[in-house]
RNA sequence: GCCUCUGUAGCUCAGUCGGUAGAGCAGUGGACUGAAAAUCCACGUGUCGUUGGUUCGAUUCCGACCGGAGGCA
């Protein structure tokens, strides 16, 4: 059985993902797959910097706006949601073009990542925190390491989140968090994945451009979009959309709107930095330096015409 | 004009009863498998405003000068 050829667009906020995405789409017959864990919630098409219909041009972009922002979703559902988006793209002849800055769901995609199923987390979940909370986290992480050295030697006794989590993994399994990694990878990727990466040679550069585009956010009523979030209650996942928190400081009158946005600078500046980390150990990637070519959509053709999906 | 306060890391500021200095933020590097725009870890040399003096030794004490803030006229 031959793979099926993808199309993969990765890299920084405000890297231009986006529009090369769309030209790309264009000339190959694509439809773009959005591999964002923000753009998939309706109610904040400006923070999470989803494209007009104009800006679109008539290309099918999938997995956008499909969500309440009070639904919760994970790289569980992603994963499997993408990969029958892609399904149909492909059955209906067209080439899936997956583009986004969630490097989690990525990875989920292209590197076929299985989950194993699982129930009654929650309880196991609450249990754990509060075990945590009684004990101390120390005490966790002693707890997990008799369990699981492999992954307690990698945590930190602050990563409550992971710790926790791999205690959970293991009551809920029977098996330790590096064996289920293990197991996740055991199926080979149905994909034949070019993925292009676009970057800031410099990154003082990218820092610009990441300024400038929330100032036009916010010109195109940024403030109005993070004041409903505010309101709005049952807010899980989307409630943490860089965009949106650093105003709920202001809004509370704890702080003036200045220093709201440029906390909102700052928070995209480090998230821009933790995508390049994550990306840069990625061996797979064809990186373009935008800051330095002169045509960045040519440069995208080319690395299309090596891999002979031009 | 006089008086008081102030000048230390890119920013906000500690501190050194005289032995060349350290926090937060910013920045940089890293991690990441069911919350991932989340979460977590690591990294601190800078003419201590300038210039004289005292001193074995001054960023620290004294003087002058140059910035900044406030007060009195």
């Amino acid at each position: 059985m031959s793979k099926t050829s993808l199309i993969v667009v990765v890299g920084p906020t405000a890297s231009g993902k986006t529009d090369l995405a769309i030209n790309l789409a264009k000339t190959v017959q694509g439809e773009i797959v959005s591999a964002d864990s923000m753009q998939i919630y309706k109610d904040m098409p400006i923070a999470s910097a989803v494209p007009s219909d104009e800006e679109k041009q008539g290309i099918p972009h999938h997995l956008m706006e499909f969500l309440s922002p009070t639904d919760r979703f994970t790289v569980v559902d992603y994963k499997a949601e993408a990969t029958s988006v892609i399904k149909d793209i492909v059955t209906r002849n067209k080439t899936p073009i997956l583009v986004g800055g969630t490097g989690l769901y990525i990875d989920a995609v292209v590197d076929n990542i299985t989950y194993k199923e699982e129930e009654n987390s929650k309880e196991v979940r609450i249990k754990l925190e509060k075990m945590a909370d009684i004990n101390g986290m120390d005490h966790m992480l002693e707890m997990l390491a008799k369990i699981d050295k492999q992954t307690a030697d990698k945590l930190h006794a602050n990563d409550r989140k992971r710790i926790i989590r791999a205690l959970e993994v293991f009551e809920i399994h029977g098996k330790t968090m590096s064996e289920l990694k293990e197991l996740s990878r055991a199926l080979p990727s149905p994909y034949d994945a070019v993925v292009i990466g676009l970057r800031y040679k410099d990154r003082s550069k990218l820092y610009a451009k990441i300024n400038k585009r929330v100032d036009i956010m916010l010109r195109n009523g940024l403030l109005d979009e993070a004041k409903s979030a505010y309101m709005s209650v049952d807010r899980y996942t989307s409630a943490q959309a860089i965009g949106h928190k650093e105003f709920f400081e202001y809004f509370e009158g704890k702080i003036s709107l200045e220093a709201a946005v440029e906390s909102l600078k700052i928070q995209t500046r480090h998230y821009a930095k933790r995508q390049m980390t994550w990306f840069l150990k990625n061996t797979q990637i064809n990186w373009i330096n935008v800051d330095e070519e002169q045509d960045v959509f040519k440069s995208a053709e080319e690395i299309l015409k090596n891999s002979n999906l031009l």
